[in-house]
DNA sequence: AATTGGTCCAACCGCGCGATG
DNA sequence: CCATCGCGCGGTTGGACCAAT
């Protein structure tokens, strides 16, 4: 189950691409937009196969991604949405337009844990170190680095300490980013989500969709704001080089046989959906502990 | 100059899930 | 209801690159 079939055929290619390659890729699917991904290989004219096509389009030749190194209010931004959603890459690459979940991901494995250690925060909690148990003793070390934290976890600790609770700060930097407070916050200091969490729970419906409506407008921003200094140029090996403004490629909704766009459409509706799940858990982790 | 060790990233692998027959 | 297919996701790996020795 879940396995490709293709997967059994002998004789495809693996390893990495050859601008050949993606030039036959990229040309296929620029006229022809990708359908039925197991078939694009064949018709493509490629020794590869649906899956290893799917990804290299997604992750290196689809023409709204934004090639080069992340800014620092995207690190910032990964690093927030990372506190909130954990591991879930494609849920914080949707928030990141032009970003894929294997750069993310790439990024968050090799840099960010990193920098937050620097900074004297755990990575998998969101606390500070000096706060996390010391594991060196501990058998279950690796599962206990590797473990992704549940909500629960990442929000547990208490949230009225701005010292303590990197999340509260982390929270209140979101928004911040988002351009703007929540619905109930009358104050800007990190106690606001133990402040708010009551009603919060009161109100969870409409502040989940208030958050959606919060991200989905800051991926517009960011659209519009990446928009004026970024194009992306693909093609290569001496073919035709198309540019395309990344906001009219990303935010363009005629095409119906184009996965980027049939993937932007979902996300805002899976998020909400995953977020509220998220802010139940939420509510019910601080219910008990108050 | 050769070797070693660490880092980074592209690509692969395996799994879960929804759609379909 | 079940089996199969196709897609998407997150975890893992292999190898290129670079700095240190």
């Amino acid at each position: 189950m879940g396995r490709h079939s293709c997967c059994y055929k002998q004789k495809l290619r693996k390893g990495l691409w050859s601008p050949e390659e993606d030039e036959k890729l990229l040309n296929y699917i620029t006229n022809h937009g990708h359908g039925c991904w197991s078939s694009v290989p064949k018709l493509a004219g490629l020794q590869r196969c649906g899956k290893s096509c799917r990804l290299r389009w997604i992750n290196y030749l689809r023409p709204d991604l934004k090639r080069g190194a992340f800014s620092q209010e995207e690190e910032d931004l990964i690093i927030e949405l990372h506190a909130v959603l954990g591991n879930r890459w494609s849920q914080i690459a949707a928030r990141l337009p032009g970003r894929t979940d294997n750069e993310i991901k790439n990024l968050w494995n090799s840099c960010l844990k990193k920098k937050l250690r620097q900074k004297g925060i755990d990575p998998i909690t969101n606390k500070p170190l000096s706060d996390v148990v010391p594991i060196e003793n501990n058998k279950n070390k690796k599962e206990e680095e590797e473990k992704p934290p549940t909500t629960t976890e990442r929000f547990e600790g208490p949230p009225s300490d701005s010292v303590g609770g990197y999340f509260s700060f982390n929270y209140q930097q979101m928004m911040n980013n988002f351009g703007a407070t929540p619905p109930n916050a009358t104050s800007s200091d990190a106690n606001f989500v133990a402040n708010n969490i009551l009603t919060w729970e009161q109100e969870e419906v409409k502040w989940c969709e208030y958050l959606n409506t919060l991200l989905l407008n800051n991926t517009v921003v960011q659209n519009h704001s990446s928009s004026s200094s970024h194009s992306v140029m693909y093609g290569g090996g001496g073919g035709e080089v198309i540019t395309e403004p990344e906001t009219t490629s990303f935010m363009r909704q005629d095409s119906s046989s184009s996965s980027w766009h049939h993937h932007s459409q979902q996300q805002p509706h899976q998020f909400s959906d995953m977020y509220t799940k998220d802010l139940q858990r939420f509510s019910v982790a601080f219910g008990q502990s108050m």
